[in-house]
Parts: structure tokens; C-alpha cells; sequence
DNA sequence: GAGTGCCTTGGTCAAGTGGCCAAGGCGCCT
DNA sequence: AGGCGCCTTGGCCACTTGACCAAGGCACTC
């Protein structure tokens, strides 16, 4: 509304500030975890006062509802180039998978506090249907992204997209899961690569390429 | 020790009191979650007096590790009789997988506990270890119903159980957590037929039986 | 330069929290 | 019966938490 005064920048404050509690919850978080993000610790962490907090957010509730909204998307642009229609599928496959895991396991604090986020935020009445509206974001990334290989890597899918993609946003979460209590790269490696195997099952190449 | 004394109902009293409290303090969980579960609202629960906590319990910590190293079993013993090596693979092993999924799918609540209680408990250091214990025994269990279901449907597998193992146990917690998300059971079950569909294609049929 | 409205701050509050303890009670053994 | 030792209890403590608020300050407009 006023912003489209000259200057904004009493309002830009307010939302910078904003924008900086969020990023400093979401520190002390990976940090601390979910518990021990206080108002407190989470102003402290971002430098300001106490007070600080309440002009923000009209609640704490408000900080999880925000956080949780501006979730943390995984950029698997720099893979693509490395797919080739000549390649195995399987070897197309395994490497989409990877190169999403080596980001997650770069940031291992982020998906531990994504699941800290999701369960505590299941069971608010008013936040509920959150992690409903993320898995179904991520589902149409993750679709957007099989559509995707099937034209870099020259493949068709046997059943479809849809179930695909459910499948693997599932399983993702699942080896993350998984590697968060063991700890083990090389065993969720092993499983992603065993699962490329088996998505690769369900995969045809196109049309034959005359050589 | 002195359990070999006649009647032991003092120290029975007091692991007694420590069941009840574990049991309390899970049913409070599942109801309100892990941050409702305060040790007043604990005793309150077990219809105890708050003292009672500290008495049984030299700290809260004590009660997490206590409550994660009791972990629940899910119990898939009633399924095998229907299991045959007549039937489909596909079809024994989604059986198999459904089975484990309908006794998660009564007790959604006990699912998000043990989410809850996995990323709390990640987070201190005295007690990270646990939940790759728990990881680990789940997978021997998971390994052992692998092996059964190879002799109860007459089958053999084209890659090592253990890999097999984890990338079930893997799969049907993302399966919990998407569907803890979305609550959508028909997806859920759409994803572990897709799934059973995939690790059939793992398997080949025992010696061919002479008819 | 005064005024207006947003921003900023430290202090305060009531409600809870985990943990501790001293007093008492009950049952068992001698 | 008497005493000993494990239970049991309610109350207490220091501390933290989310939330609120009144006083002041800054920047911009007239």
C-alpha cells in the first residue's frame, strides 16, 4: 500500500528485521534445535533487544507459520549439464539423486530441523495443514524435475509421473531420515543408488536414436 | 538383588512406578506431543503426585532414553499365513508391506512420537546415539522379515538383503512422514504398492516347482 | 522547527519449568 | 513389638518462558 510512497523505508525496516529474525531463528535452531530457538535466543542471536521480537511477530506461532512457509528449496540446476541421452538411465538417475543428497548432506542441521519443524508444527490446530502444503510443493518440484530428466536423458516412465514422484520425495525423506540417526554417508548412498536402480526399472529410453 | 527375598514388592513397586510413568508420559505425547509432555503433566497423567517423577527418575533425560530404548515393535506375525509362493511376488511382498503400513496407520500418533523423540533426542549429546541403535535394530528386524518372506514365498533376491533391508526400513518411515503430512491414505498405499512393484523386480522365483 | 507516526528499548509480569527435600508412612525383618 | 529402610508426598526453589507496555527516539512531512 504505502510503498508506493518515495522512500519505504520506516516499513523496509520492519520487514528487514523480519527477515533477519527469521534467519537468525533458523541459526540457533540448527544450532540448538527447535527447544532451545527462545524468543530470547533467537533476539540475542540477531543482535536486538528482547522487546524486539513481539513488534515483529505478533506470536512465536507467527515465527514457526513464517518459517516454515519459506522453506528451504534445494537447487539442483548445476546436474543437468552432466545427463546425457547416451548415458545409462540408471546413471541419469543416480546422479539427479545425488547431487539432491550432497546437499542435504552438506546442511545436515536444515533437514533435522525440518522434521523438528513438521512434528511440532503437526500438531498445532492452526498450523496443521502446513507440512501438507510443503509435501505438496515439494511434490510438484519433484515432478517438475522427472519431467525434466525424461527429456535431458531421452527417457519414458512405465507408470505415472505423479506415483513417480511421490515415490521419490518419499524416499528422499526417508534415507534422510534414515542418515540423520546412522550417520553413515555410505549407506545412504548405497540406497539411493540401489533405489536409481530400481527406478531405473521403470524407465524405457525413447524413441531409438539412429546411429 | 534382593528380588531373591520372598516377596520383592517394594522394588516391585518402584519399576512398577517407572512402567506406569513411561506409559503415562507416551500416552501424553501421543496426545499433545513431546513439549506437552512436562513432568507434571506426566505424574498428572499416571495419576500421580509430582514428586513421584524424580523418585523413579533421576532426570527427564533419563525418561527420553528409557522411553527410546523401549522402542515399539511392530508386529507382522499375523500376515505370513497369508503369504504363498503361488502367488504373485509382487503381491506377497505388497501383502508384507501393508501389513506393517495398517498397524502404523491405527496409531498415527505413535509414528509422530517416535519422529518427535528421534529429532529431540538427536540434538543431546549424551543420547544421540540411541536413535541410530534403534535404526540398526529395525533394520535386523527388517532383515529377518526379508529372509522369511524368501522362504515363506519362495523367492530369492538379486542384490544383498542388507541393502534390501535399508532401503525398506528407509522407505516406509518416508512413507510415514509423507503421509503424517498429507494424511491421505490412499496415497500412502498407492507409493508402498509402487514401491512392492519396484522390489519385485529384485526378486526371482525359488527353483521352479514341479506341477 | 514543530508535529506525526513508526520504530526501539528495557523493564516487568504471570505462568510455568525441572529439580530438590524434609517430613512422614508403610511394610518387612528380627 | 520395635526398629529399620524403602517409599511417598506436598511444598519449595531458582530459573526460564512468551507476552506486554510505557517511555523515548528517530526520520520524515508540512
Amino acid at each position: 500500500m504505502s510503498d508506493r510512497k518515495k522512500a519505504p523505508r520506516k516499513q523496509i525496516r520492519a520487514d528487514e528485521r523480519r527477515r533477519q529474525l527469521l534467519a537468525a531463528s533458523l541459526r540457533v535452531m540448527k544450532r540448538e534445535g527447535i527447544a532451545a530457538a527462545t524468543t530470547r535466543a533467537i533476539c540475542a542471536e540477531a543482535g536486538m533487544p528482547h522487546g524486539a521480537f513481539h513488534y515483529c511477530f505478533r506470536s512465536k506461532r507467527e515465527l514457526y507459520a513464517a518459517l516454515l512457509a519459506s522453506d528451504i528449496e534445494i537447487d539442483l540446476d548445476a546436474v543437468w549439464p552432466e545427463l546425457s541421452p547416451e548415458a545409462d538411465p540408471q546413471e541419469n538417475i543416480r546422479k539427479l539423486l545425488l547431487a539432491y543428497w550432497s546437499q542435504v548432506e552438506a546442511d545436515p542441521e536444515a533437514q533435522l530441523v525440518l522434521f523438528d519443524l513438521g512434528s511440532f508444527v503437526l500438531r498445532d490446530p492452526e498450523l496443521q495443514e502446513l507440512p501438507g502444503q510443503e509435501y505438496r510443493a515439494s511434490l510438484d518440484r519433484a515432478t517438475g524435475y522427472i519431467t525434466r530428466l525424461g527429456d535431458e536423458a531421452g527417457l519414458t516412465y512405465l507408470c505415472e509421473e505423479h506415483t513417480l514422484a511421490e515415490l521419490v520425495v518419499t524416499t528422499l525423506n526417508g534415507v534422510a531420515w534414515s542418515w540423520l540417526a546412522h550417520r553413515d554417508s555410505a549407506v545412504a548412498r548405497a540406497s539411493l543408488t540401489q533405489f536409481a536402480e530400481l527406478v531405473a526399472g521403470l524407465t524405457r529410453r525413447k524413441a531409438a536414436r539412429p546411429v
